[in-house]
DNA sequence: ACATACCTGACTAAATTGGTCAAGTATAGT
DNA sequence: ACTATACTTGACCAATTTAGTCAGGTATGT
């Protein structure tokens, strides 16, 4: 399972961002300094989170990035797959030529790990960038 | 976040040994065999189930490792916390000196790592090796 | 034209994972 | 007493992943 810095910081850049981006296009830089994360990596993240069109980006001097859509559309789920945060747990080995432990059934923590993923998804499904950004309203940078 | 092969060797284990040690003790050498998990391996992972207290170990021929408790008693939640599998996400940076991220507040995903935590340990508090049981009686090794 | 800021890909040190290997110790059965 | 079995301990290791860095781009507002 994988859940790391990645995915900790694209949060935290993007609640930077939906603070920040109500008048002008935020740069990587201004969040690299604010959020304390390197700019390079930023870089890197952002990159997906463009792909995956939650962020838009504007070229040039005075450029930066936009949240593609409003604060409580944008669910943790998108921002997780986005930065390839797969909340997946280990695999059971190659299901192809046989089952899970190379018996012909499935192991028994097969459906188990199933449940789990499910569980922590309807977790992050259900959180929006919004609630974080109410979360923390007091907490200025 | 770690959840890993250990985790899960464990649980497949100890469903393994629940399974058939109503008789006699379980030698790892029949739960490696039946489960394909390496014998060295399995070692290791029985060492920590022991120091916790989860499984009782009885030496020499015919030996092997017993429950210590009912399978209903045994929560996931115990044995992943043997095997040092934290339900743990990515830590912030030292609290010591400063915030999260160098500042003087937390960052904005503390709290919702928090969260997260506690939500996927109270899936582990509920379910218990008897549960995985009954879910895999008809799966016969 | 030039500064800003996005964009891309290659590279890497450190940590973690999923083991293996070696050398024990304890005990039941003969 | 001997021996096979099986637990016990600790060192070691290759492969993968993580969390970045580095080095170059390209686009655009002024």
């Amino acid at each position: 399972m994988k859940l790391t810095s990645k995915g900790r910081y694209a949060v935290m850049a993007l609640v930077d961002l939906a603070r920040f981006d109500n008048i002008n296009p935020v740069s990587l830089r201004d969040i690299s300094l604010r959020q304390g994360i390197s700019l390079d990596y930023l870089e890197q993240i952002f990159s997906k989170l463009k792909k995956d069109q939650i962020v838009k980006s504007i070229r040039g001097t005075q450029g930066g990035y936009v949240l593609s859509k409003k604060p409580n559309e944008i669910k943790l789920t998108n921002i997780f797959h986005a930065v390839d945060e797969k909340v997946k747990t280990v695999q059971c080995k190659k299901e192809s030529k046989k089952g899970c432990n190379g018996k012909a059934t499935k192991c028994v923590t097969h459906n188990l790990w199933d449940e789990l993923e499910t569980h922590i998804n309807t977790f992050f499904e259900k959180k929006s960038l919004e609630d974080l950004l109410k979360n923390n309203i007091e907490q200025r940078t």
